[in-house]
DNA sequence: CCACTTCCGTACAGTACTGTACGGAAGGTC
DNA sequence: GACCTTCCGTACAGTACTGTACGGAAGTGG
């Protein structure tokens, strides 16, 4: 009957969130409609006042879900021991490539939506602090002032997510190919033959799943 | 009776255009109601449709007046005769500090328009290829190899466009005091005394506006 | 001052939602 | 197999819009 659940299974709490958060990612904050969703689930709206108390409880658990993952993954890889600011970087890198560690379309969906909420606002500018902060300390490793390191963090921070805000698609092909100049761009210095390479072999075993 | 009209005055065209606009910065496109409006302007909604077809009309005049405005600053600063690569991106510095030059609200409301509607995300695509055209003759024009002008240019508007997304709040005396950094890590080198002071000079007109 | 265009108000018809009340089915438990 | 919890359907009441029909007011030119 319906492809988003099996045919005998009655409609979950995460289902709701899971329909929640496509249409959320795909159209926005404004149209995700319990109405919309019941359809979709193939029952009727009120099967979902038993698992929400209402719309904005729904919606408050999707950004829940967000803060929890993708900002993990970066303060994690930027944590990470390197030989050298570019290896460091390298490892930051990771975030971008793999959707797993970083999700991008619901990045950006919260983003958008937080533009006008002022409480999603608040939890997406701790994120972006936390995250600045990371790369900041990361630069500040390998002796840049702290000038130079928040500059740095930023530029490399920003225009990822300036790269991602205009929706930019580009194959893994493509990235590799200007991946050095990206690196040096962004540390002043050239990233070594091993530890591009290195990151080559990583990024096959991302493609492959 | 209303603050955004006179008295007697009857309503144009252009004034719901303007509350359009400002519906689309303060809240997103899917909150521009011509009920809405309407109720703003203290006239029957019935009136719209004498100035508009219909909504969408309305939405397609918004899109029109932005094209016509944001890109042809940043286009006209960019193909500025200088001496220097960092004098040259100073003049496009230019648009980032001057809000009558580049109206950062518009852009990000139009950019988020864009994620849901075909539509506005290729006339937006068209505008991001055209600025960053140009960025890239302007690295060209300074001996920059095609691949690292392109990397330049990417990581300079991107990185602009990363820091309006997050909507970073700084006073004129925070970004004049990163600047020499932001110059050194754009171009990889520094921008003389000399530029600067100019640039700085240039900035005290504008905050005097 | 009268006709003519321009704009607005009232009223209607329709769509797309939210949240609540309540009865009842489906599935597990003893 | 009676019972109890969990989930769903139908029905109702209300809100917030869109677009249309049509009469009429308010400025405009002769």
């Amino acid at each position: 009957m319906n492809a988003t659940r099996s045919q005998h299974a009655r409609v979950t709490r995460h289902d709701w969130l899971r329909a929640a958060r496509a249409a959320l990612v795909a159209e926005g904050v404004d149209r995700v409609r319990v109405a919309v969703i019941a359809d979709q689930l193939g029952v009727a709206r009120s099967s979902f006042y038993w698992h929400y108390a209402d719309r904005d409880e729904l919606l408050t658990t999707l950004v829940d879900e967000w803060e929890l993952t993708n900002t993990t993954s970066i303060l994690d890889r930027a944590a990470r021991p390197a030989d050298t600011i570019t290896g460091a970087l390298l490892h930051v890198f990771e975030c971008w490539a793999d959707p797993s560690l970083f999700d991008v379309p619901l990045e950006f969906a919260i983003r958008a939506w937080s533009r006008h909420d002022p409480a999603v606002q608040r939890r997406l500018e701790a994120a972006d602090d936390r995250r600045i902060a990371a790369l900041t300390a990361l630069h500040r490793r390998f002796g840049c002032t702290p000038t130079e390191a928040l500059v740095r963090s930023r530029v490399q921070y920003h225009s990822q997510i300036g790269l991602y805000a205009l929706g930019v698609e580009e194959t893994h092909q493509q990235r590799l190919r200007l991946l050095p100049t990206y690196l040096r761009v962004f540390t002043g210095v050239d990233a070594s033959d091993e530890e591009l390479a290195r990151f080559r072999g990583w990024l096959r075993t991302v493609s492959r799943r």
